[in-house]
DNA sequence: AAACTGACTAATA
DNA sequence: CTATTAGCCAGTT
């Protein structure tokens, strides 16, 4: 699969937001489950111009498995850009979502 | 080809 | 809050 569209849509997230897998797949016309595969087969090149860790799931939490170490430097990078963990490690979405109450479209 | 396996989600219980 | 279920679909066994 062509993951490109994807991307794209990811590498607008603004720095000190994040989106949801399912956010992302609505917007990109995928499932929640395509939006977590092409993260995981990222390969480096992209992974340094893709911003992977503003990516969480539904419930705010961190979804990375296995690799060891992931998990807290998802977390570590997401607090480098002042986004706040619930002492659960959860994320609040209502603050933090993409797109952010900083987005002028999303003013009324 | 069949079975398994995920960086998922939404709905129920 | 946790657990289960069904739907999802590309890669890997």
């Amino acid at each position: 699969m062509d993951y490109t569209r994807l991307y794209k849509l990811i590498e607008e997230i603004p720095k000190g937001q994040v989106a949801t897998y399912g956010q992302l797949a609505r917007l990109a016309g995928l499932t929640p489950r395509q939006v977590g595969h092409a993260l995981g087969t990222l390969n480096g090149a992209q992974a340094r111009r893709v911003p992977w860790h503003r990516v969480v799931n539904a419930q705010g939490r961190i979804s990375l498995r296995a690799e060891d170490g992931g998990e807290e430097l998802q977390a570590r990078r997401l607090r480098r850009e002042k986004i706040v963990f619930s002492k659960s490690g959860r994320i609040d979405l209502k603050r933090f979502a993409w797109p952010g109450p900083f987005n002028p479209d999303e003013w009324l």
